[in-house]
DNA sequence: TTGTAAGCGTTATCAA
DNA sequence: TTGATAACGCTTACAA
């Protein structure tokens, strides 16, 4: 029962060799004997050698530059917390020797996006965090970094070219079906409910159609169908009297329309509008804290926001890819962020936290 | 605009002293001359060093040995979770020469408590982690603890004699209050709701009386008192017969009862009676993703748990520890969990999850 | 193909 | 009151 540390050195000593040979077996850098090698890795798995990640790092004695190819803040609120979150945890990491440049595109022009892609190409970065809302304008940097050996993060939207080194946000479909839980939830009795997709492209958000899927999906497995109706509508607020009066019919025409569901961060429109017509009887649940959000939570007109964690998508991407430059662990394809529901009474953890 | 790490060696020479001398600046070891001192301090304000604490940890190369005093979890499930936390917390401190005992007592039994208290004195750890569910009889030793210089976290309960380095766990009254907005949010219309307190020893357990309190609060600051009737009632389910009993003359006294909030993890007792019952219009909020309560949350008897992050609370003593003795960090007074809600479609989350 | 030695940021011991 | 120096676990030139 010897709780000893087991270190490269054990390992060597047992193998009867250096331990440049087994940190050679180790990073598989070749040049070792095979029969050596085989020796080495039978060691390791009996004594369950679990290296030293920090010491790691501090041996190594690299510098890793990496690239965050994200939405400009100004434009979209969201935007601000994944920048908050890489920052933080380039404060955390730089003392291993890894630093971070953010290149910030503008979210509705895709040539901004396309210049600062060839900026990223340019400074021939060690690994590339990404958010790819341009879609189909990164696939053809994805398949240049792919062919160039650059590690690349997603992170917000799942995208599956080109085998990125991980993808972190959250599961979006059981994101909708969430959503879909809670409105039933607050709704004892039959009633219709909406379903809301603001300003968006449907076309470059296939998360959004899983939000979508996930929310009728709840409803039809449950056996809920022939009590509650869901509608759906695409809603631009660009146009504010359009979108005012896409809302007034729905509302006119769906007399037991009784909550309604927003798909991105822009429940606070919505919210907006049903304090401006003095409705208080329908409940809405939407996505994220943002400032706008945090306003009509509080004056209770939005029920829930399921949290995205924006913060904690920068934070993981970076720490992702220090984990695979840096400490050389291996990673996982997917970092499912926790689907975490928030209201008045608990939101304050939500605003505090730096990551989940 | 340089981005360099800044290193005890760069305080050291910048201060024509040696890296000995800052060092024993930074941990106040004494034998450095005050005008040195100052000097030194004042740099390392300038230029805003921040240590790097894994090399700290590797550098000093000591023993750390801890004692965590917590309830046998074979008695009561939701007891496991936090052994589980301490269990990985330990893996990863090992590392830094970190190890954690563990003492178990019984939760039924003061006796065993004082046996198992008695022999962690006895153990002379570096540290101590508690969970006070016998709080009269922690007393004693928590001063002796204190007198000795042996620091003690306290988790799950909160405790403030004999100032403990810190408190790991739920902000009760929060929490109390947030299960109220579930079961208001759930019932759009007035009725009755009970809140009911399951085996519990309410002398010896302040964190129960703050739920009540919250919850209670809830409704009155929120105008809602002569809508919702608040009942609450204290259960015994060790007596089984008596138990239904009670909840049956509840039932029929309370016709406009539609939602009850249990203030433990042993939601799930309520649960049963009600399937026994064949009622179905009464949801159910409670506490912790245990076994029992997962079942019933899977067959839509239970609405939603708060999460108390039993693996966590266990999780963060253990860092909270390491950080003191370890790294030798300073550690915030509290931590307070974030308070979660926990419902079908988003419990796979909370049971993968180490921490939070 | 393998071993040696210096170095990463920090601490601790010992001699000055 | 100070400064050197070795050590922690690991990596990496470079020499063998």
């Amino acid at each position: 029962m010897k709780n000893k540390i087991v270190r490269i050195k054990d390992i060597a000593e047992k193998a009867g060799v250096s331990a440049g040979t087994v940190d050679r077996v180790l990073h598989n850098r070749g040049k070792v004997a095979e029969e050596v090698r085989q020796k080495i890795l039978a060691i390791v798995e009996e004594l369950n050698y679990r290296p030293n990640y920090e010491a790691r790092a501090l041996g190594s004695n690299k510098k890793f530059s990496i690239a965050a190819l994200i939405p400009d803040y100004t434009s979209d609120p969201y935007w601000y917390d994944p920048k908050l979150g890489i920052d933080s945890a380039e404060k955390e990491l730089a003392q291993y020797g890894l630093s971070v440049r953010q290149y910030l595109f503008m979210l509705d022009r895709a040539d901004s996006f396309v210049e600062k892609a060839e900026q990223v190409s340019d400074s021939m970065p060690d690994g590339v965090i990404l958010a790819p809302v341009f879609y189909k304008e990164a696939i053809p940097y994805l398949k240049r970094w792919h062919d160039a050996g650059i590690p690349v993060i997603v992170f917000n939207t799942e995208v599956k070219d080109f085998d990125p080194l991980s993808y972190i946000g959250q599961d979006s479909y059981q994101s909708g079906r969430l959503a879909a839980s809670l409105v039933h939830y607050g709704q004892p009795h039959p009633c219709s409910v909406l379903l809301a997709h603001i300003d968006e492209d449907l076309g470059n958000s296939t998360h959004l159609m899983r939000k979508e899927q996930g929310f009728k999906d709840y409803f039809d497995d449950n056996g809920l169908a022939d009590r509650y109706t869901v509608k759906r509508v695409e809603l631009k607020r660009r146009d504010y009297l359009a979108f005012i009066r896409q809302l007034d019919v729905i509302l006119q025409s769906t007399p037991d329309l009784r909550s309604i569901f927003v798909t991105t961060s822009k429940g606070y429109e919505i919210a907006a509008y049903l304090e401006d017509r003095g409705i208080e009887h329908i409940k809405v649940v939407g996505y994220d804290l943002i400032p706008r959000n945090i306003y009509f939570i509080n004056r209770g007109l939005i029920s829930f926001v399921i949290n995205q964690h924006p913060r904690g998508q920068g934070y993981w991407s970076v720490h992702q890819l220090a984990d695979h430059l840096v400490f050389r662990k291996d990673v996982p394809q997917y970092k499912y962020l926790s689907l975490d529901i928030v209201t008045k009474e608990n939101m304050s953890y939500f605003l505090e936290q730096e990551h989940r």
